[in-house]
DNA sequence: GTGTGACTCTTAAGTACGAA
DNA sequence: TTCGTACTTAAGAGTCACAC
């Protein structure tokens, strides 16, 4: 099922040096102002040389067009991935004699020529050194290509009458791309054993730390227990903790730029007396340690640039051009910081290698890890924030058949997490959300109560109320609380005593997945001494509606 | 008409390297 | 240790064709 979202403005801003706005390239060089990304310059200048003049700007002037509809990093890509490779491609036909500098020398034959060309291409840095470019590169780089020459062919441009574009280049590219592994369990050990030395350090007081290696000490915790991607942990601001309608929980909410959408992650909250959290030196849960390091990036919040005072993962530089000055923490120098964190605690890989430790591993190894735990892609799907269980298949984990049957019956409701928040910031339930926060206290107060636990929506379009209990499981109006769980239960235990009256395959084909939903999905996210005592409840005074009803 | 899977396109992530 | 840049590749949402 897709979650529909809402799509933020991505446009890309220009900066007005000379105070107008004129919508025409100020020249071969320019800045463009992008939100997520900064200020990025894109100079044309090397691409008018060899007499490409007239291809140069007519690429130019695509790019500029195109700054309204995509981001900074795009736009970046575009020059940089797009243009760069098709111009060595045009270096080796002038080394040949052939030269191509208009845009109206551009046809389907050139392009067919530049698609073997690239096929001929090796990666020349990197462990991959010397082998041919992957088809993922390959595909990347001619569609860049190839939205640069559409933008300018829809723009009336003078193309050749000639161009046109190859209907599929890379079949199954999707399928050959190589996936980033999960770490390995032992892997995982090793990077826990380094976290919590850190940590404790860190909490004892007794830590040498870069500030950079706090932060990057926290990312890294962050990642195992969320899953989150580098840029949404990176996102984080001070508000990503917050209030829970459950007392034993709390939401970690972050933003994800592709998708466009902001995710909310439910947490176990410790419920410890406050003297007693006192004594502990290291905070016990995730929600603890994102407290604990806004504490220690809070001193910083007055030095930084007023817009990034929000964030969490900021610091103080240490060296160089702006030694002392205090700011975002950013991609790159996360990754310099984790190869230094990878250093420190010499992490190894299973091969005896030093551990190639990277945030968008962690993804796959949380994914990996709570399918592992719950054989419920599903989970996985709402966990990562994907649109779709597709997509959480083809870069994660492989649906097995039973997996599959599993899916078939699906708990879309709130099993006390919420899957997302508006980008208003309105919190909703549930995947399709229509509750507000608002009316989460006539559910709680026990209002739209059905035979098994709770419904957001149980009015049928004719205003009947809908009594398909059997149907819930499947509902993404459903919804469960702890003081639901005696009558869950109670349902539960009426479904098992159901097995010895009827076929057993008809039994296992019908309520198996109930009984296995009930167990895996819904019980694990209530404290074990109530799911304990709502069990021992149901066996022994069964809910009235259980009691002695046909099923 | 609908569901599925292949394909398209944009964007983020990761590696490498040299300079300061 | 920080920073800039080039290069390479994967992630993820959207779209479309086709089989049933």
């Amino acid at each position: 099922m897709a979650i529909r979202r809402n799509k933020l403005d991505r446009k890309a801003n220009l900066t007005l040096d000379v105070g107008r706005v004129v919508d025409m390239p100020p020249g071969w060089a320019f800045t463009i102002d992008c939100p997520h990304h900064g200020k990025l310059k894109f100079d044309f200048n090397p691409f008018r040389e060899s007499g490409r003049e007239d291809l140069a700007s007519h690429m130019r002037d695509a790019l500029w067009n195109m700054r309204h509809t995509s981001v900074g990093a795009t736009l970046y890509s575009y020059l940089n991935v797009g243009l760069r490779p098709f111009w060595r491609f045009l270096d080796d036909l002038t080394a040949a004699s052939e030269e191509i500098g208009r845009l109206d020398q551009i046809d389907r034959a050139l392009l067919d020529r530049y698609l073997a060309w690239l096929e001929l291409q090796l990666v020349s840095t990197g462990k991959d050194r010397g082998e041919p470019w992957s088809i993922s590169s390959r595909r990347v780089t001619f569609n860049l290509l190839k939205s640069l020459l559409l933008n300018r062919q829809k723009s009336g441009a003078p193309v050749s009458t000639d161009l046109s574009f190859p209907r599929n280049p890379f079949p199954n590219a999707n399928r050959l791309s190589q996936k980033r592994e999960a770490y390995s369990v032992p892997e995982q050990k090793r990077i826990l054993v380094a976290l919590n030395q850190d940590l404790k350090a860190i909490h004892e007081g007794r830590a040498d730390l870069s500030g950079l290696q706090v932060l990057v000490v926290h990312l890294v915790l962050l990642a195992l227990a969320t899953g989150r991607n580098m840029q949404s942990l990176l996102d984080m601001k001070r508000d990503s903790l917050q209030a829970h309608p459950l007392p034993d929980r709390e939401l970690m909410v972050t933003y994800k730029r592709r998708g466009w959408s902001t995710q909310a992650t439910s947490l176990r909250k410790t419920l410890a007396p406050e003297a007693q959290k006192a004594l502990q030196a290291i905070p016990t849960t995730i929600g603890e340690h994102f407290r604990a390091l806004c504490a220690i990036t809070a001193p910083l919040v007055d030095e930084i640039e007023q817009r990034h005072q929000a964030y969490v993962f900021i610091w103080r530089i240490t060296h160089l051009e702006r030694k002392g000055q205090v700011v975002r923490l950013d991609g790159q120098l996360a990754n310099s910081g984790l190869r230094m964190f990878v250093k420190r605690h010499a992490l190894q890989d299973d091969r005896g290698k030093p551990l190639a430790l990277n945030i968008a591993r962690l993804r796959p190894t949380f994914a990996t890890e709570l399918y592992r735990r719950t054989r419920d892609i599903r989970r996985v799907q709402q966990a990562l924030g994907h649109a779709n269980v597709e997509t959480t298949a083809r870069h994660y984990a492989e649906a097995s058949p039973e997996a599959k049957r599993d899916h078939a019956i699906v708990v879309d409701g709130m099993v006390s997490q919420f899957t997302r928040m508006e980008v208003e910031g309105q919190v909703l339930l549930a995947a399709d959300g229509k509750i507000p926060l608002q009316d989460m206290k006539h559910l709680l107060a026990g209002g739209y109560s059905t035979g098994i636990a709770r419904c957001k929506n149980p009015f049928r379009e004719n205003e009947s109320v809908c009594q398909k209990f059997f149907h819930c499981f499947k509902c993404p109006s459903m919804c469960v609380f702890e003081d639901d769980l005696w009558r869950l239960f109670s349902f539960y235990y009426r479904l098992l005593t159901e097995r010895s009256k009827i076929n057993s395959a008809h039994w296992l084909k019908t309520y198996g997945p109930i009984i296995r939903r009930i167990d895996t999905d819904i019980a694990s996210q209530f404290p074990a001494d109530k799911v304990e005592a709502s069990r021992l409840k149901a066996q022994q005074t069964p809910h009235p509606t259980w009691k002695g009803m046909l099923l």
